[in-house]
Formats: structure tokens, C-alpha cells, sequence
DNA sequence: AGCACA
């Protein structure tokens, strides 16, 4: 028998995530958790609340459940935001894979609604003190790089990824790339450290970063970015 | 600790 290493709880497309760091603002924090899980696979959606009730605490919507398992296992305990991720699967469907499989049914209204209202107006505080936002988490990552690729999660049928870490091993890159192409590129993610290749080797380098945070989101914001259009880069954590 | 999605 399968020990469920989350609680009681089975297998969901949807994890759900406590312990986070409740200083940070809404859309930054689905913003990270964006780029933070999109190495496990396609994410649907991702919602975070800022209630009371809800602060913390968010779901990450995945297409399959086997990404879910991989991000669940895999990213336990992260430091994010200098607390440690606390992941399980979520208890219930989530409403956008329920519209996808035609089985949504708007849910009747509550006392729970004002509790809605109320995060309403937060959000559009918010809004106004930072300036424009954007609507999906997906929607902005980074500040429009050229033959941007589309992102293509990893085909979830292989190995599990090499457990997280701060230096990111690239392969594929036309063996034309100079590590100060590699630079310009990186360096505009936070954390930014170096770039190293070998000369015996071309088409692969190494970045690394300060951390496996910042790590993370540089290797979701440049996974499959195109130096030239036949060479998609090919990003994951470099073996320790 | 706390399981939502308007």
C-alpha cells in the first residue's frame, strides 16, 4: 500500500499551499507561485485570497495530477519568501477544472460573500497604490524578450526533475553562444551570479544564482527560449 | 492553523 505522505487527502490536479509569506501582495505572490510551479506542467490557474480566513494560503491549479504529485513531493518545504512552502493536495475540484469538464455548478450564496466583497475592495486598493496589473497569473513574466518560446512543460512522462537548487544547467544552446549572450539574458532575473562554460563542451552552461528561489523563476521565465530559432534552451537544475 | 474559485 502507497503511504499519502500529505495527510489524508488524495491525489488532486490542484495543490494547495500553506505557510506562505503573508507580506507579500497578492499578485506578486501568484506571480511567483506562477513561475515557481510551471516547471511541473501546465498550471490552469492560481488563486490566492487575502482574507483573514484565506491569507497564507493558496491553490495552484495544474492540467495533470501527475505534476501535481511531482510539485507536491518535490517542493516541500521550499524556502519561499523565507518560509517554507507546506503543500498538499487540495481537499476539492477546483472550479476551473470544473468548467472544464462541464461538471461547474456556480455555487449558492453565503455568508461567504461578504468575505468576497470585502477582498473586492482590497484588490482594487492595491491596484491603484501598484500601478496596472496584469489579469492572468500567467499573463506578464518578463519585460518582453524577443522570440519569447512558447512554454512547454516538460513532458511530465519522464524522470522527475533534479531536486531544486541554485545553479541551472542549459543545454541546447547553438554552440555559437558566448557566455556574455548567456549574461545579458540571465542577469535581468534577481539573484543573477554568473555564467559558466566550457569550452571542451559547447551548447550547454551553467548559471547560477543566490539562491534556488530566484533560481526557479529564472529557469520558468527562459525555459525554451530560442537564441536561434532551431535551438530551444533546455533548462533544469544542475546535478550537486 | 486556516481548503477557494464571485
Amino acid at each position: 500500500m502507497v503511504a499519502m505522505l500529505s495527510g489524508d487527502i488524495p491525489p488532486n490536479q490542484t495543490i494547495y499551499i500553506k505557510n506562505l509569506n503573508e507580506k507579500v501582495k497578492k499578485e506578486e505572490l501568484k506571480r511567483s507561485l506562477y513561475a515557481l510551479f510551471s516547471q511541473y506542467g501546465r498550471i490552469l490557474d492560481v488563486v490566492a485570497l487575502k482574507t483573514p480566513k484565506l491569507r497564507g494560503q493558496a491553490w495552484v491549479v495544474f492540467t495533470e495530477v501527475t505534476a501535481a504529485s511531482n510539485a507536491v513531493r518535490q517542493m516541500q518545504n521550499f524556502p519561499f519568501y523565507d518560509k517554507p512552502l507546506r503543500i498538499q493536495y487540495a481537499k476539492t475540484k477546483s472550479d476551473c477544472v470544473a468548467k472544464e469538464d462541464g461538471t461547474y455548478v456556480p455555487r449558492e450564496k453565503k455568508k461567504k460573500q461578504e468575505e468576497k466583497a470585502a477582498e473586492k475592495k482590497r484588490r482594487a486598493e492595491e491596484a491603484q497604490q501598484s500601478g496596472s496589473a496584469s489579469s492572468g497569473p500567467g499573463a506578464q513574466t518578463n519585460g518582453g524578450l524577443p522570440g519569447q518560446a512558447s512554454r512547454q512543460g516538460r513532458g511530465s512522462s519522464q524522470e522527475p526533475a533534479a531536486a531544486p537548487n541554485n545553479i541551472l544547467f542549459i543545454q541546447n544552446l547553438p554552440h555559437e553562444t558566448t557566455s556574455m549572450m548567456l549574461q545579458i539574458l540571465f542577469q535581468q532575473y534577481p539573484g543573477f551570479r554568473e555564467v559558466r562554460m566550457i569550452e571542451a563542451k559547447p551548447g550547454i552552461a551553467f548559471v547560477e544564482f543566490g539562491d534556488d528561489m530566484q533560481a526557479s523563476i529564472a529557469m520558468q521565465a527562459l525555459q525554451g527560449f530560442k537564441i536561434t530559432p532551431q535551438n530551444p534552451m533546455a533548462i533544469t537544475y544542475a546535478k550537486k
